[in-house]
DNA sequence: ATAAGTCGGACTAAATTAGTCCTATTTAAG
DNA sequence: CTTAAATAGGACTAATTTAGTCCGACTTAT
């Protein structure tokens, strides 16, 4: 029905990579492993961390930790850490910035949309990497 | 999470209006009430005829009538009829064609995104058209 | 005959996403 | 106290996807 991004898909695989080693790992250690662009990589980690997500070390063996369980990282969360737009549609989206829709005063399936974006944030991004990994 | 097509948008119009209606209506007239740009939702419009969501009569006073009783309608399909590709990943694909991931072999959230691809059709893709316009 | 429609392919433009590059900063270790 | 391995982050380019346009053919009620 609708793709996921690149982004999301090596967020998840450094997610698990963490969750299974349980030690603090670089991001060269997690590219190598999985054939992700390393620099696209580093951005993906960045942005997980200002999100709370994991946690860093900077310098000489440095690297990156997870800082929730499992259980606690919710799809949703690591979407919205990493995605630049997250919802279904410009009008449901939460941050009134790219809410600017042109038909949106004539058009009759906004509430609609809105529904289907509660359906999907609850039935399927409210699950955590912990059911799926 | 995942955005929707302007396509798919257009086609939800389209049948909300048909829906409505009940009559035979021309792709002019929901254009002009929705204002869609009307070759786009002609396009859109033939997608769903081959889909069989829809039907069509060609000629003056011709146009477009529902098929299938809104109750019938899956967001599924329409997203099917509209939309290249529908799944949530390259290696998620239906169709062979389009599962030709480089990373396939190292891959290690292969299955995690099957899994998020089923509960993604099940729970919001089974929904119908009457239960959202 | 004509005008109002669908049909469908080819094309262009716009937007989004993926990926690269470069420089700065931090810090363990020699 | 220098070096190398790491994160931090901004700017940029390339690739892909989506949106939208255009044109010519066919169909049919009037
Ligand atoms: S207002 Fe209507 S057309 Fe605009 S984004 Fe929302 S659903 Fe789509
Ligand atoms: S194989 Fe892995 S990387 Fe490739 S599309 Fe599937 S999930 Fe994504």
């Amino acid at each position: 029905m609708l793709r996921i991004s690149k982004r999301v898909e090596y967020g998840l695989m450094a997610l698990q990579y963490l969750a299974k080693s349980g030690q603090v790992a670089t991001t060269r250690e997690i590219s190598d492993s999985s054939n992700i662009p390393h620099d696209l990589l580093a951005k993906v980690m960045q942005s997980m961390k200002r999100n709370g997500i994991i946690d860093s070390f900077q310098g000489v063996r440095g690297g990156y930790r997870l800082l929730l369980s499992p259980e606690q990282i919710t799809l949703n969360r690591v979407v919205f850490s990493l995605d630049e737009e997250t919802a279904i549609t410009e009008c449901a989206s939460e941050n009134p910035e790219h809410a600017t829709c042109a038909m949106f005063d004539t058009c009759t399936i906004k509430v609609p949309m809105q529904k289907l974006q509660m359906k999907l944030t609850e039935s399927v991004g409210n699950m955590t990497i912990s059911e799926l990994l």
